[in-house]
DNA sequence: GCTATTCATTCCGATACCGCATGAATCACT
DNA sequence: AGTGATTCATGCGGTATCGGAATGAATAGC
C-alpha cells in the first residue's frame, strides 16, 4: 500500500507554491522586456531567470511571455499576474522594511489629515521629541481615514461632531472660529470694528471638495449671517484647498481667513496673526478626537505620547478660552 | 581575484528574498496561534512550520510571536507583517486562480455597473453564449471604475456626458427618460392623459448618493418643470438606490417609474411596461460607451464580443426610436 | 513530582536553485 | 547565401535550502 505517499508527491508536484522570488523575475522580466538585462539587475545570470519564468508558466499552465527571436512579448496572463503581483510584492517589501526600521525601536504612528498635521501636531511634536529622543514618529497625513485595527497606526486623530465617533475615544477639543488676519494687513487703512467693515477685504475660505459633511459649518457665509450681514460682498473671495493654505494667505496678508481657533492659537498668540473682530467668535459642533488602537495601548511609547498629546490639548484649550481650568486634570488622565 | 563572487555571496545571505511559503506559515499560525495546527493545515510537520517562522523573523529582525508555554501571541511587529501579506497573497493566489481558469479558453471580461448588467447585458448574454459556446464572459460590475490598462478586463461600458469620455469610446446610445408603469396598475381608475394625472400614483425615484454627478438629469422634479408640473405633488415618493430595483418597483406595479429607455425597452416591447404619457419622453445629455483595451482589441474572442454587443445597441437604438435606419451599419462595423 | 502539551533543535535525505557551458533560433550585414 | 551576433533554452554538477522524524526543553495542570 504505497498509498499513503503516492497521493502526497502528486500533490507536492501539483501546487507547489508560487515563489516569490520568481514574481520578482516576472516583474524585472516584463519592465526590461530581457532576459539577460532582468537577470543582471537581479544579480542573476540569465538561465536562472529563464528558469523562474519558466517555472511560473508551468505552475499557471499558459505561457507569460512569448519569446520572439529578438524580442519578447509580455502575453495577457503574464500581464494579468503582474498587475496582482507588482503591487502585492511592494506592500510586502514596505512592510518589512517598516518593521525593520522600527526593529527594536520605540515608534509611535500617528493617523491624521493635512491640515492638522502641519498647522498643530508638527509645530508641537519637537517637544516630545526633546523630552523622549529614543521614540521615532511616523505620521501618517494622507487624508485616508485608515482603521486602527487593520493598518499599521497606533493612533489617530479624527475631527466629528460628537456621536459619529467611538465610544473609546478621548475628545482633544471643540473648535470656535474667528476672522483672523495679518496685523500688517490692518494697519494700512481705516480700522476694522464691526462685521460690516469685512466688505473693504478680500474673504479666504476653503474649497474642500472632498469633506462636503463638514463644510457647512466652516463657511463664511455662516458666520455672516450669524453676525447680522446674510448680504454682505467682500472685496474678493479667495478660495483654498485646505486649511494650512489659508492660513498661509492670512500670514503673508492675502485677506481674512476664517480661522479654527485650536489651529491658529499658536499664530495668535506670537502676534502673526491677530483677531480681527472681538467678539467676533463662533462655535461649531465639531471635536477633534483621539483614537488609540486597542492593541497599541499597552505600549508604554504609546502611552507616553498619549499623556503628551492630552496634555499639549489642554494648553490649547486653555489658549482658546475653551477650558477655564489648569490643564492638571488631563496630565493624571 | 575572488572578488567576483565575495559580493555576491554577501549579498545573499544579507537580502534572502522572503518567501511566500512562509509568509502563508506566518498567515496560518497567526490564524490558529498553534503551531502545530498550523502546520496540519499546510500539510506540514511542525518542526518546519517553527522554522519557517525562524526564517522569517530573523528576516524582518524582530519575533513575530511571542511563544508562551501553552499559547502563542502575535506581535506588533507580527501583525503588521501579517496585514500586509494576507491581501497580497490573496490577490496573487486569485490571478493565479483566474489566469488558470480561464487557460486555453477563451473569455471576455466586462466592466460595467450593477445596473446596466442587471437590466440590458445580462438578458442579452444568453443570445451571445448561444452563439459563441466556447466563450467565457466574466462581468465586474462592482461599480469601481476600473483601468483598461492597469485591470484584467478587457472592456468596459461607460456611462458619462460626451466629452468627458476617452476618444477611441464607441458610443452605444444615448438616452431618453419616459414614465413607464406596470400596465395593472393603470388598468384600475381613471385613465392617465396628462402629467398632471401623475399626481394621483406614486412616484418613483433614484436616491443614488454615489454618482452625485449624474443625478441631475433623471429627477421627476426635472421631468415635471419639462412639462409644465413644476410644483406637482405626488400621492408618495419611493426612493431607490440603484436603477433595476426602480423598474423592479414598476414592474410590481408600486408606482410609476422615470425610466431610461435603453433599459427599459426590452419590458415595453413585451408589454410587462407600459408608456404611461405617449410623447412624455424627454432627452437626458448621458450616453453609453464602450471601452476597449488597447492591448485586447486583437483578441478574436474580444472582436467578436464587440460585434455582437455593437449589434445589440443598434437594435435597442431602433427599438427607443434613437436610430431610424437599419442595423445593418453597426453589423458591418 | 509526574504527565501532557507545545515549540525548538538536530540529523539526514530530497530537491530546488544557481552558475557555467552550450545549443537553437533568428536577425543583420556583407 | 553565409557568417557573426544576439538572445533565450537546456544539460550538468555543486550547494544551499527545505521537509520529516525523533528528540529536547519548558511549563502548566494535577
Amino acid at each position: 500500500m504505497s498509498d499513503a505517499i503516492a497521493p502526497n508527491t502528486e500533490i507536492r508536484l501539483r501546487t507547489r507554491p508560487i515563489s516569490m522570488g520568481h514574481l520578482r523575475a516576472l516583474e524585472a522580466v516584463a519592465r526590461h522586456l530581457n532576459f539577460r538585462a532582468a537577470a543582471e539587475e537581479l544579480a542573476l545570470t540569465q538561465s536562472a531567470v529563464s528558469r523562474q519564468i519558466q517555472s511560473l508558466e508551468e505552475e499557471v499552465g499558459v505561457p507569460l511571455f512569448l519569446r520572439h527571436t529578438r524580442a519578447v512579448e509580455l502575453t495577457g496572463a503574464g500581464g494579468q499576474l503582474l498587475r496582482a503581483a507588482m503591487p502585492s510584492l511592494e506592500r510586502i517589501d514596505a512592510a518589512v522594511r517598516q518593521i525593520r526600521r522600527t526593529a527594536g525601536r520605540k515608534s509611535v504612528a500617528i493617523s491624521t489629515w493635512a491640515s492638522f498635521a502641519s498647522m498643530w501636531l508638527i509645530p508641537r511634536l519637537e517637544a516630545f521629541q526633546a523630552e523622549y529622543p529614543d521614540i521615532d514618529i511616523r505620521i501618517d497625513a494622507t487624508d485616508n481615514p485608515v482603521d486602527l485595527d487593520t493598518s499599521d497606526v497606533d493612533l489617530a486623530i479624527r475631527y466629528t461632531q460628537p456621536g459619529s465617533v467611538r465610544a473609546d475615544a478621548v475628545r482633544l477639543f471643540g473648535e470656535q472660529l474667528t476672522p483672523v488676519a495679518s496685523p500688517w494687513l490692518l494697519k494700512s487703512g481705516a480700522p476694522l470694528r464691526k462685521p460690516a467693515d469685512l466688505a473693504r477685504f478680500a474673504l479666504l475660505e476653503a474649497s474642500d471638495t472632498h469633506r462636503v459633511q463638514h463644510i457647512e459649518w466652516l463657511t463664511w457665509r455662516r458666520w455672516l449671517e450669524l453676525n447680522q450681514q446674510p448680504r454682505l460682498e467682500p472685496k474678493r473671495w479667495m478660495y483654498f484647498n485646505y486649511a494650512h493654505q489659508i492660513a498661509q494667505a492670512a500670514l503673508t496678508g492675502q485677506g481674512i481667513a476664517l480661522a479654527r481657533m485650536p489651529l491658529v492659537a499658536d499664530s495668535l498668540a506670537s502676534g502673526d496673526l491677530v483677531e480681527v473682530l472681538p467678539g467676533g467668535r463662533i462655535d461649531t459642533p465639531m471635536v477633534y478626537w483621539l483614537l488609540v488602537g486597542a492593541r497599541n495601548s499597552s505600549r508604554p511609547e504609546i502611552q507616553a505620547f498619549c499623556d503628551w498629546l492630552l496634555a499639549q490639548a489642554a494648553i490649547t484649550r486653555q489658549a482658546t478660552g475653551e477650558d477655564p481650568h489648569t490643564a492638571s486634570q488631563a496630565l493624571t488622565r
